[in-house]
DNA sequence: TGCAAATAATTCGTACACTAACTATTTTTG
DNA sequence: CAAAAATAGTTAGTGTACGAATTATTTGCA
């Protein structure tokens, strides 16, 4: 049997890329069925206004490793279903500051629960040491990566 | 010092989406610095051509895990470069068979050195080892969520 | 044979990613 | 203090992702 030797990292990435996508596929679509009206994207933003209520949009971006393009689009979207408010900050006329309004702490508690139910179903079968492991693995990749981009 | 206590799959989904993304974005800043012309999405349809010359579009969607009106777009653009062409097939009116051109393989031989210097960067000091344990977890990953989809 | 179902590709609409260019502020610094 | 540099956010253009609907063709099956 004649085998082709390619070195791990010929691969590797693909397969990085491939999960990935899957895993953003999957939350998307269980996102529609439960008609939550958002997207996987829109929620990491809601993410980090529950944690961090009154965020700049670049601390959003900061936050989510999203561009500020991005974020002005998705907090827009969000502004427009009432799910977020802009305020301008007080202290820095340049920025705004990023609150939840009340339907949107609801929206935080309607979705969350499909969110842990995705993870579930994504990571059954894998033991925390596996996860651990993969995700000592991941950040030192990141990390190659941030170092040449800076 | 107080602690959140979290579930492991809580942050791996985070780290796994900000990896893949930071790979892609070190690959295509490396294509664009070089001139190439090429984004990596289409540089990845290229590798299938130069694998399988001749596969339709639906091939090719198989192969990259895009979807078919995402192939159409990108063949369509590598088409408007010369790099590849379309040809009718003959035994079904209703494909294409994809055909990388002389200036598409060529396109592949100038890219591929930097594509091979950016895996470096990326997997630089991780072991065989290391690297297969993470593909073995996100192809579990993978397997739990496909199988949940189709 | 003949019609329904499946398949290959395209088009459309919405959303996200990234670059570059731009406005409006604030901060630095000469 | 005033000009230059940095920062926050927006807009525009190109490329990609995905679902839904459409067209043309082929296949399955009664």
């Amino acid at each position: 049997m004649i085998e082709t030797i390619q070195k791990k990292s010929e691969v590797s990435g693909f397969v990085l890329e491939r999960t990935a996508k899957r895993l953003k596929q999957y939350f998307q679509q269980q996102l529609a069925a439960a008609d939550t009206g958002v997207t996987i994207d829109q929620w990491v933003v809601l993410q980090v206004l529950d944690k961090q209520d009154g965020a700049s949009q670049l601390d959003i971006a900061r936050a989510t490793y999203k561009d500020a393009p991005t974020i002005t689009r998705i907090i827009d979207l969000l502004c427009k279903k009432k799910l977020t408010r802009r305020a301008p900050d007080p202290e820095d006329r340049r920025r705004f500051r990023i609150y939840l309004t009340p339907a949107g702490r609801e929206k935080i508690q309607e979705v969350l629960p499909i969110i842990k139910a995705a993870r579930d179903v994504a990571w059954d079968g894998l033991s925390d040491e596996h996860i651990d492991q993969m995700v000592k693995v991941l950040d030192m990749v990141f990390d190659n990566l941030t170092e040449k981009l800076s």
